[in-house]
DNA sequence: GTTTGATGTGGAAATTGTACACAATTATGC
DNA sequence: GCATAATTGTGTACAATTTCCACATCAAAC
C-alpha cells in the first residue's frame, strides 16, 4: 500500500459538548473519563475517530456510545490541536456541539451511562483543554441564537413562551420585555399556539406552543435578530 | 514513551483557501500540486501538520511557504474527514480561509511560487473535495460579510466608497442602491475619508478613504448588517 | 463650452424596534 | 366565598432604521 512518505500520523479525537435545558437552567453533560490519563476526571464526551467513519459518524457513534443519544443536533465546532493539549500524545481534537432536550433523555442518561448534567456555571475543572472548547461552544450558541431559531433545539415538543424567554434570557444573562420578546417571536410564524395549557408554573397556566417545522426549515438560515439590543450584550 | 493504545493514527492536512479582490473580482488563489497523487492538478494550498506546530502555526507556514504571503486574515473554516477523501491514504483536512489584496502580493505569488489568480466563476477542477472547501469558504465568506467588516480584508490601504461597493455586489450578485450604500458604510464610522481622490475610474475622481481601525476592532463582533433586503439574497 | 460618465448627496414613507402598564386568570388561605 | 398573590397575556406611542427614489457636481475629452 502506497502511502505519504516522511509524514507524521496522528490520533484523532472528537469531543462533543452537549448543552441541554431543564426548563430554568442550561446545563452541560459531562463524564468521567474512563481510562488514563485523567481517568475519573470530568470530560467532555470523546473518543477517537475509527479508519472507516467520517466525523460526522464519529461524533454521533460516540455520542450514542456515551449517552445512549441518536438524531439529536450535531454541529462541528471548531477543530482543537494544541501540540500539547494532550500530555500523553499528539492528538487534534475536533469540538461537536449538541442541543438537547434534557427530559426526554434524563432516564437513560442516568441509568446507563456515568454521564451527569452541570450548571453551566458551576461546571467543575474539566481535562485537557475542554474548559476551553466549552467557552467557544458557549460563544458560538450565544452568536447563533441571536440570530438564527437554534433554541428550539433545546425545547421539549410542547413549551410554553415563558420557558421559551426564560431559555433566551439565561443564555444572554439578561432580561428581555415580554410583550417584545413574545411579540418577536409569534411574528416569526414558527411557534403554532395548542389548545391546552401548562399548569406548573401559574394558576392561570400558560399556553403551549409547538414549532412549525416547515417554517423553521425554511427560516433556518434567515436573519431573525432574535436578541434586543445586541451591542449591549456579550455575544 | 507512553502512548493511546490500539488507535489509528491519521495524516492531518492544512488546506488554505485564499480570497483575493483585485478591485473588479473576487479571485481564489490555486498552485499546480507538486507531488503525486494529482501532481500538475490545481489545488488549494496545503500541506501536512508537523509534530511540533499548532494549526495556526501550521496555517500560517503553508500560506508563507507557498505564496510568501505573511500577516494575512486567517481563520480556521471547517474540518473535512471523510475517510475516501484521500485516495493514497485517509488524510483529515482543516480548511482555513484567508483574505487578501490581490495587489499587495501580486508580484512576489507571480514571481517566486507557481501560484495563479482564478476568477471566482471560472475556478478549475479541483483535487480531492477542494472545491467543496471552496463552496463551504464562499458561504461562509458572504454569511460574515453580511455582518462583519470582514471585507475590508480585501481592500489595499486606500479605497473608494465604489470600489467597496462593488465589492459587496460581486459577493452577493446582487446591486446595491449607492445612496444607501453609502450612507450605511459611512454611519459605522469605519471609513476616514482622505484629501485626494482616486482618478482611473471617471473625471471626477471618488475620494479615497481609508480604514479606522480602531473602531474595526471595537466593532468587528457586533451586527452592522451590510447588507440590504438578506432575505432576498442567497447567503 | 458642450458632452459625458462616474461621483456624491437628501428627504419622504414604510418598517422595525423599543419603552412602558394594566387587565385576566385561578389556586390558596382566610 | 372572597381577597390575595403569582403568573400570563396584550396595546400603544415614540424612536430608530431601512427603503425608495432623482438630481446636482465634477473634470476630462472633444
Amino acid at each position: 500500500m502506497i502511502r505519504y512518505f516522511g509524514q507524521t500520523r496522528i490520533l484523532v479525537a472528537v469531543d462533543c459538548i452537549i448543552f441541554g435545558f431543564d426548563g430554568d437552567h442550561l446545563k452541560l453533560l459531562l463524564i468521567q473519563r474512563g481510562f488514563e490519563p485523567e481517568a475519573k476526571k470530568w470530560s467532555l464526551m470523546g473518543g477517537f475517530i475509527q479508519p472507516e467513519e467520517s466525523l460526522a459518524d464519529a461524533s454521533n457513534r460516540i455520542l450514542k456510545e456515551l449517552t445512549g443519544l441518536e438524531g439529536v443536533y450535531l454541529e462541528q465546532l471548531k477543530c482543537f490541536g494544541a501540540p500539547e493539549r494532550d500530555p500523553i500524545e499528539r492528538t487534534i481534537g475536533i469540538a461537536y456541539f449538541s442541543l438537547i432536550d434534557i427530559n426526554k433523555y434524563q432516564k437513560q442518561i442516568n441509568d446507563k451511562y456515568h454521564a451527569e448534567w452541570f450548571l453551566l456555571n458551576e461546571v467543575p475543572k474539566l481535562i485537557f483543554d475542554h474548559e476551553e472548547m466549552v467557552e467557544t461552544a458557549k460563544r458560538q450558541l450565544r452568536y447563533k441564537a441571536a440570530l438564527h431559531p437554534i433554541l428550539f433545539e433545546l425545547l421539549p415538543e410542547k413549551f410554553t413562551i415563558p420557558q421559551l424567554q426564560n431559555l433566551y434570557e439565561g443564555i444572554y444573562a439578561a432580561t428581555f420585555d415580554k410583550r417584545n420578546f413574545s411579540r418577536k417571536l409569534l411574528s416569526t410564524g414558527l411557534l403554532i399556539r395548542q389548545k391546552d395549557k401548562h399548569k406548573e408554573n401559574s394558576k392561570k397556566g400558560a399556553f403551549y406552543y409547538t414549532l412549525n417545522k416547515t417554517q423553521y426549515k425554511d427560516k433556518f438560515q434567515s436573519f431573525l435578530n432574535f436578541v434586543p439590543n445586541p451591542e449591549s450584550l456579550i455575544l
